[in-house]
DNA sequence: AATCATAGTGTATTAATGACACAATTGTAA
DNA sequence: TTACAATTGTGTCATTAATACACTATGATT
């Protein structure tokens, strides 16, 4: 929580530069050792959690604004990211409302505003990412699916849709080749679309369907220093890939 | 286009009532004669062309700005809607600004805003629609998607998008559900598939893949009149309709 | 050298899809 | 009234995709 003066502060700063009532929520999503993971960030001297998030320049587009924050909270540049819906209970925002109304009068105070939130899911290589806290926060980390903290606001629905939306799309977006490093074995491509899914795969099921995509190249070099036999590394063939995609990788009509 | 004094009205009524910088336009989908159609507004003594908007009161949730928008225009109460997009280039409401820029002062002006738009996709069945314009309109009708006026602003932008997402969503969505009447014939339903997918189906694995999928009943009298032989009548069975939606209707992983 | 954990590969069964042809019904034109 | 055209309903075969399942190979550990 801001101090008086930092709160002063803050909302002039915001009313001048940003739009009212609308602000940007982003769940970002890593894999790691075989657990889908987000990140969150801690509020300062509280137990509390909220998604990395900010505002929307006046003259920006959208898209912009959620590049620039994820940018400050992750150091990485092109992000994939995708707008997956608009959070506009008008009583969304109550609890920002609540905590800082005592200490400006609504009319300068940016909080009082009621703010639709626009909510993107991003996919970045959990390796290249350094999470950085922003100025309400004193931590930014990853979490675990499995071992999420309680979320301020409506943000544990909005990472709820955002899960529900990258299930969906799992056919039709690059979610693999946004996820995995650059070379990968087919088990741990494996694990990831098991945390996705939530359920098992059939290992020897899996590995034909995906090598039947034909989106994947075999490296010749086997990963090696692991216990156990050395497994392949694969890499994502960027150009079928784009191309599978377009069509989805199901059939469909 | 509004005289000076009606946009003067206009805007301080809107300055009261709704949230600033925020706009919902929707893309209401109707099905008939085996095109699918849209309902678009016509511009009073223009060649100008838009989509059914509006915009959302300072307390209203989403949906509810929408859903109070469409039945203005639909007189249609409980319309499936889905949200679907954003639409935020900053440039992207510069004809209206354009518009009205030298008739009000900027302070006083509603539209001298940088508006985002929630992009909405509607379903309904046409022949329960009556469509009614809106003040800026002379005429608010149906279009079917090959015979389309040219669309103001970013409207032919957010009228694909509904499109692909449609599309996309076709095994997710009740969507034969809300487009078709009550009682409709395999060969329509079919139509339907065919108009949205924009391809044609084989008629034989179509009508034994929809019945496969145990959603519809078949009524006991076939549809008669018409030439031809008289084809059977079915109609939704909604309970597990949606306990198949949940699932999707592809199988998927 | 035996063991354990993990990786790679193949095959048989079943289900879904796609391609295709014929029979039935009804209005219309000869 | 009869032949025809248009449309609907239904069945079958071939192909493809999905599922279930078992064995062999490798490398570290003991």
């Amino acid at each position: 929580m801001l101090t008086k003066k930092e709160l002063k502060e803050f909302c002039a700063e915001a009313r001048e530069n940003y739009l009212p009532h609308i602000s940007i929520d982003c769940v970002v999503f890593g894999f790691h050792e075989g657990i889908m993971k987000v990140l969150v960030l801690k509020v300062q001297n509280e137990d509390e959690w909220y998604l990395p998030g900010g505002f929307m320049l006046k003259n920006e587009p959208i898209e912009k604004a959620a590049d620039r924050i994820l940018k400050e909270r992750t150091t990485l540049d092109k992000i994939f990211l995708q707008q997956f819906q608009v959070f506009g209970d008008p009583e969304r925002s109550k609890e920002h409302f609540d905590m800082y109304k005592d200490m400006l009068p609504a009319k300068e105070n940016w909080f009082s505003n009621r703010f639709l939130t626009i909510g993107y899911y991003a996919l970045v290589d959990f390796f290249e990412t350094n999470p950085n806290p922003d100025q309400f926060a004193e931590s930014c980390q990853w979490r675990g699916l499995d071992d999420l903290p309680d979320l301020k606001l409506d943000h544990a629905l909005i990472l709820k849709t955002a899960l529900d939306t990258l299930r969906l799309q799992l056919n039709y977006q690059p979610i693999g080749y946004n996820l995995m490093p650059k070379e990968f074995t087919m088990p741990e491509l494996q694990k990831l679309y098991e945390a996705i899914l939530d359920k098992k795969l059939d290992r020897r099921n899996f590995q034909r369907r995906m090598l039947g995509f034909g989106i994947l190249t075999r490296s010749d070099e086997p990963r090696k220093g692991g216990a156990h036999k050395a497994p392949y590394l694969y890499s994502f063939d960027l150009k079928n890939y784009e191309a599978a995609l377009k069509e989805g990788f199901k059939g469909g009509w």
